[in-house]
DNA sequence: CTAAAATTGGGAATAAGTTGCAATCGCTCT
DNA sequence: AGAGCGATTGCAACTTATTCCCAATTTTAG
């Protein structure tokens, strides 16, 4: 794997540095795959590994620039990056808690292509993103009540 | 028109202010459709309608809260308000020259709800978005190639 | 191992949006 | 129409998210 990393920062014209490497191996590790430019910071300085906040935003542009990750932006005023797995996939957003779950659905996909062709676009991206309340936040919500 | 803004302000529980009726009816007149806090600022400033940017910020909120507005989160890093029309449609963005189409689709609205209910999630919004290059911007690459 | 080029850290700078507060305005009651 | 009170505004100071600047350090080709 850690060759896969070598060859990859590589072809994205990048040099192996240490803050490239525990970034990306952050982001494989992490059970929690999307994460905000400051939580990447924190976890990493929590795990001993200090790396610059402002080396955190280069290190994610650079990264999304070269296609190894995903830049988000949900509506919380702030970006939300994700490993580039290959796997497109759409968001629910709980907007309680921020939690966020994935979801591919071929029906939609379909109909997407369908209603850019008709309009004339030729589609270069999409982001389909829902708003929820997720089922914990739910319950704890009728709780309260 | 005009009693009509006076009714719908009082019914979200706001006062018929100056500010409030200009930004209502920048949003009302204007062609462009899709707007930011900035614009929207300095459009009335252009127009002689001086309005503060803070309050621009805080009437856009208001507005957006008892729905008159909506709120966007495109991927400029900024809000864009859109008047709420009523009636609910998805976009289509051209990267390149910027412009935005409306498309509504039966299909996936409902299979949004479909895929929310699995999830447990109590859908409260959703985006989609679909990125591309429009006819027009299309026909003016192909000349150039 | 060396030097040039790339990268980093840290703080200052910027952009977008919010907030505290005193002055002003709109609305209700008379 | 006028008074009073709470809502609203403008301004400036403050957040938050992110970028920029630059001296010091690290990578990498040779």
């Amino acid at each position: 794997m850690k060759e896969t990393l070598n060859i990859t920062l590589r072809q994205a014209g990048l040099r192996v540095t240490s803050p490239r490497i525990k970034i990306w191996h952050l982001l494989e590790t992490l059970p929690q795959r999307h994460l905000s430019a400051e939580e990447v910071y924190q976890a990493l300085r929590e795990m001993g590994d200090e790396v610059s906040l402002a080396t955190v935003y280069r290190v994610l542009n650079q990264f999304a620039e070269a296609g190894l990750v995903i830049r988000h932006h949900f509506e919380e005023g702030h970006s939300v990056f994700e490993l580039d797995e290959g796997t497109h996939h759409d968001h629910l957003v709980c907007v309680q808690c921020g939690k966020v779950a994935e979801f591919v659905d071929e029906a939609i996909e379909e109909r997407q292509s369908i209603i850019a062709k008709e309009a004339g676009f030729s589609i270069t991206d999409h982001h389909l993103t829902i708003y929820g309340v997720c089922s914990a936040c739910c319950s704890a919500a009728n709780l309260r009540a």
